[in-house]
RNA sequence: CGGGGCAUAGCUCAAUUGGCAGAGCGCUUGGUUCGGGACCAAGAGGUUCUGAGUUCAAGUCUCAGUGCCCCGACCA
């Protein structure tokens, strides 16, 4: 492929990003001319955009065909009726984007499609000979989030990669599922990116097979933790991290008439809500509270009992309610069922109120808590003397005090960015849609399926949260829109230049390695700005002044010098800064290539 | 869905008490420049989000609508 032509390329920079981006990522998304914003959360993405998505599906295909993964294409407008079988059509709520044909029948714009490819299977696969099967497409979903935001990393229509496989059996699956993290490592890497497989949150499921796969970056919106020993590996989503159990937790078990309990006694403290308020008031650590919220779960009180420096983690508590759908009380129900306001309540005197404890909470003793009624809190509450305990386990989110549940080491703590996510999803769909094969005794059985995703869109604008400096932003290689920029001056009024101009755009190309002329008139200046803007991994200068130093100066884009190397050497040279063997760097974009 | 804010040239933003629609950047043409967003000159570019109202007069005030952004609960 011949270079590039700036001159002639859909390449609309921006000096200024408009008012409406509203994060690193978008502002120069939007700046180098990746994208263009059509509505709240829809992009058009332009070529030099479209280029770099290019690049990381074709990472992603060649790691999703190498796990046996086969590309299909599946609708984005899909039936009601499949959507009905899963009863998803009523559970998923306004972020599925519903429309009607004109013969009034009812269809949803794809968010996912697990109902659509267990369809499909259910229809073509009989027998357990046919499995495992794997399926991916890359293609827009559409959900209608409530408040779309940082450019593509959270759109309404975004490019997703979504694979579903098919097992025979829970073995099958869960050896599979392996093989997918490990090709979701192989993609990341291949990526350059820093990142992180960790634990996620599966409901109450729970189990460890769903993972979330986390860029590391300063602005993104999720909290992992990590075990600061890498031998040790753990890691997970903050909304899962285990917590650990403090050793006094013991002490839940303690007879009711211990000698070390204290006689309960009211206090006024006429309006303290928090723990904090009533903390200070009575020179106290939060850490003798006893802090209680109340939860309804079809019409019943459930109340969640916690230390008071700790904060409840409310998928922890509905996992181990085994019950997905509890809501927080109103200030209505806390006066129904407790008999107070919000901000009184304590865990005594409701018989009728199952009160499930975190392991913490079970260590206080002699603890301050809520009065159950109006400006007052109790002190020297005790388990089990004043309050029966219906259930305890770990519900509280954890703390950056917190060591790693598993080897009691170091935590780290991170922000992160989610691009990708694996889950077992088990039975769920096939059984609901009746996708089932024959076994080796002729039994129907349901398939066990998985299903992974990946954020393509949302990859790009990780990268470049990743990657990025005052000046722009910071492709790594493999993931680059081009590997070079080429700059001539001089061109005009120096026969040298001109001769060594022509070798240059007809060398460079050759061993595959895509370059962007800038070809335009104008500044020097401009042309680094927008070199440096749009973050092309390698600058080529080839001036009246190189030449006299010995050549063209080749400037990696994450370097501060540049070097100079002779117009013959120019070509290996780059390919050895960018880190791209000849033979790879022709191969590494096949699809980009033909473009 | 609740709370707050914004809407003027391609982009970023001005416009005093209600009184002629503006600047910088970008764009076009000519000229001078040419290694980090150069300079001079001349231009093009506007339904001031939409609709109604108040007024001699509305970008500015009132009402309604639309779009967008921010803060919270939902999410690849």
């Amino acid at each position: 492929m011949p270079a590039a032509k700036l001159s002639s390329f859909f390449l609309p920079t921006l000096r200024e990003a408009p008012s409406d981006a509203d994060n690193v990522s978008a502002k120069l998304m939007l700046r180098s001319g990746m994208i263009r914003k059509v509505a709240s959360g829809i992009y058009e993405w332009l070529p030099l955009g479209l280029r770099v998505l290019r690049k990381i599906e074709g990472i992603i295909r060649e790691e999703m065909n190498a796990i046996g993964g086969q590309e299909v294409i599946l609708p984005v407008v899909q039936p009601r009726a499949l959507w009905d079988e899963t009863a998803r059509w009523g559970v998923y709520g306004k972020e599925l984007l519903r429309l009607k044909d004109r013969k009034d029948g009812e269809f949803c714009f794809a968010p996912t499609a697990e109902e659509v490819v267990t369809d499909l299977v259910r229809r073509e696969i009989r027998s357990w000979r046919q499995l495992p099967l794997m399926l991916y497409q890359i293609g827009l979903k559409f959900r209608d989030e409530i408040r779309p935001r940082f450019g593509v990393m959270r759109s309404r229509e975004f490019l997703m990669k979504d694979a579903y496989s098919f097992h025979a059996g829970e073995e099958d699956v869960n050896r599979y599922y392996g093989e997918v993290v490990g090709a979701y490592k192989k993609i990341f890497n291949r990526c350059g990116l820093n990142f992180r497989p960790v634990e996620a949150q599966s409901g109450a499921i729970g189990g460890s097979f769903s993972h979330e796969f986390m860029v590391l970056a300063e602005t993104g919106e999720e909290t992992i933790v990590s075990c600061a020993d890498p031998k040790c590996g753990y890691a997970a989503n903050i909304e899962r991290a285990e917590a650990s159990r403090p050793e006094d937790a013991g002490r839940g078990a303690s007879s009711a008439d211990d000698p070390n309990f204290k006689k309960p006694e009211d206090i006024r403290t006429p309006g303290l809500h928090t723990v904090e308020e009533v903390a200070d008031f009575l020179h106290e650590s939060p850490k003798r509270f006893l802090k209680t919220q109340l939860y309804v779960l079809q019409g019943k009180p459930v109340m969640a009992l916690l230390r008071g420096d700790h904060q409840l983690n409310e998928a922890k508590l509905a996992a181990h309610l085994g019950a997905p759908d509890i809501r927080r009380a109103g200030e209505e129900e806390y006066v129904k069922f407790l008999g107070c306001p919000v901000g009184f309540a304590g865990p005594q005197g409701h018989p009728d109120v199952p009160i499930h404890a975190d392991f913490a909470a079970l260590g206080v003793l002699n603890g301050v808590t809520g009065a159950n009624k109006n400006d007052f809190h109790t002190i020297h509450i005790n388990n089990p003397r004043d309050f029966k305990i219906a259930g305890s386990a770990d519900l509280r989110m954890t703390t950056p005090d917190d060591p790693c549940p598993r080897c009691g080491g170091k935590i780290e703590w991170h922000k992160g960015i989610e691009v990708g996510h694996a889950f077992k999803l088990g039975t769920k769909y096939s059984q609901a849609m009746g996708a089932t094969y024959l076994d080796k005794s002729q039994n129907p059985q349901p398939a066990v399926m998985g299903c992974y995703g990946i954020g393509v869109g949302r990859t790009v604008a990780a990268a470049i949260e990743q990657n990025h400096d005052a000046n722009g932003i910071r492709w790594p290689a493999a993931i680059a829109p081009f590997h070079a920029v080429l700059i001539v001056l001089d061109e005009a009024e120096d026969s040298r230049v001109r001769e060594a101009a022509e070798k240059l755009r007809g060398e460079l190309p050759r061993a595959g390695l895509e370059i962007l002329e800038d070809d335009r008139e104008g500044s020097p200046g401009v042309k680094f700005k927008d070199a440096d803007l749009i973050g092309i991994p390698l600058r080529v200068v080839l001036s009246k002044k190189s030449l006299d130093r010995g050549g063209a100066e080749l400037k990696l884009r994450s370097a501060p010098q540049p070097e100079i190397a002779p117009i013959a050497e120019c070509l290996p040279r780059s390919l050895s800064l960018l880190g791209l063997p000849a033979k790879e760097a022709a191969a590494i974009t096949p699809e980009v290539s033909k473009l």
